[in-house]
DNA sequence: TTGATGTGACTCGGGAGTAAGTTACCACGA
DNA sequence: TCGTGGTAACTTACTCCCGAGTCACATCAA
């Protein structure tokens, strides 16, 4: 209708607007961002090829970012108040043990759903200097959590040592990135599903069948 | 003779041979290059860094290793031979379950002692192509004795899917490189008190307490 | 003297970051 | 209903620096 389309090029876009809204564009690139950071770390990643499968140029990411540092710090931020909200909300739970960590998990697939770069990033070797004080204060506050859980166990078993209970908790973390990890490899999983699995998968390490979470 | 030279510098050393053989310097460059690529990753190291550690220039990386490639491949042969070794020979032992991956552990702190970037070295994200078959090839044959382990564990469990047996492998995995990761940061802690730690947490996990390996 | 060990000083490509221009949407007045 | 500026969204085409890789040469042990 309007007269302008007539000779346009029809093939060959060029500069100018594409009517994205600028909250909009920035999600679609924090996406992605967050994506490819997850994959190949913070400096095996190059801007340029962020921009590309985001379908955009490098400079509007400078325009709305300031710098690839600044890019990766929003990442973090994205992930880190997604994740440390859930599992908070999960820690105020009233259960104990291997069901609360059982909720845990289940809170965290359905909060990564779509998203599961969110939990890998965190995880980067090659992360930035400014990225790392954010980095640590959102490691230590979903540690602070695990510690708890870990700490029942433990005191269960008539443990006392903080050593052992920094090292097991150690070791909780990394089994949690263990199952994320395996299901960024398994898409087709549902959340559900990846609960129940979980689920199977402490009763036959802890030699008991855990409560089944609500589903 | 040499203009320049006039005022020879007694102090600062110019270039040749300080007497170290080829052999005894190559195995000086894989242990200071296998500890800053597992520190940082492939990408995030420099050639010149590692020359710098190391205390020579990087002309003589690149004389004897070929190219940063070539050096992390080196590394990773060293780190899967001393591993792999180690792995099968103790997998040849007649203990099972619980006990056997305390085995497992044992010989591992033993054979990493000292080198310890040898386990995370597997786990770059950031890995060039060329070492990318190298240490599929390598995580294959560790992950090919995990599978046996684990497979006993399941089964008594009365699991037989598939999929929770590639999962629980990929868990045990990250478990064994959390205790890795948490040596790596108690360097105080010799092989032996780690080989104990773990059988304390494992009795405190599995709510049995294992029999104590031959110290 | 010869060959192994070793280095200073380069080249060159790739990626971070920038300057300046281009296009489309959207008020607003006539 | 139509211009018409103003501005937000967007790009091309750079600069600049850092790090991989190289070359010619220096030193020393035998």
């Amino acid at each position: 209708m309007t007269s302008a389309t007539s000779a346009a090029p029809a093939s060959v876009r060029r500069s100018g607007t594409k009517g994205v809204a600028r909250a909009d564009r920035e999600q679609q690139i924090l996406d992605v961002a967050g994506r490819v950071f997850a994959e190949h770390g913070f400096t095996a990643t190059s801007v340029a090829d962020i921009a590309e499968r985001a379908g955009i140029s490098k400079p509007l990411i400078y325009n709305y970012f300031g710098s690839k540092e600044g890019l990766f710090e929003r990442c973090l931020q994205v992930a880190s108040e997604l994740l440390v909200a859930e599992i908070e909300r999960t820690a105020q739970l009233d259960v104990v043990g291997i069901d609360r960590a059982l909720a845990t998990l289940d809170g965290v697939f359905r909060v990564l759903a779509g998203r599961p770069w969110a939990w890998q990033i965190a995880d980067d070797a090659t992360a930035p200097e400014v990225g790392l004080a954010l980095l640590d204060s959102y490691r230590r506050r979903l540690e602070d959590i695990a510690v708890v859980g870990v700490g029942q166990l433990l005191t269960l078993a008539g443990d006392h040592d903080p050593l052992d209970l920094e090292a097991l908790t150690a070791v909780w973390s990394s089994v949690f990135s263990a199952l994320v990890a395996w299901w960024i490899e398994h898409p087709d999983v549902t959340p559900q599903e990846m609960t129940s699995r979980c689920g199977r998968l402490f009763g036959a390490v802890f030699g008991v069948v855990p409560a089944a979470p609500d589903a």
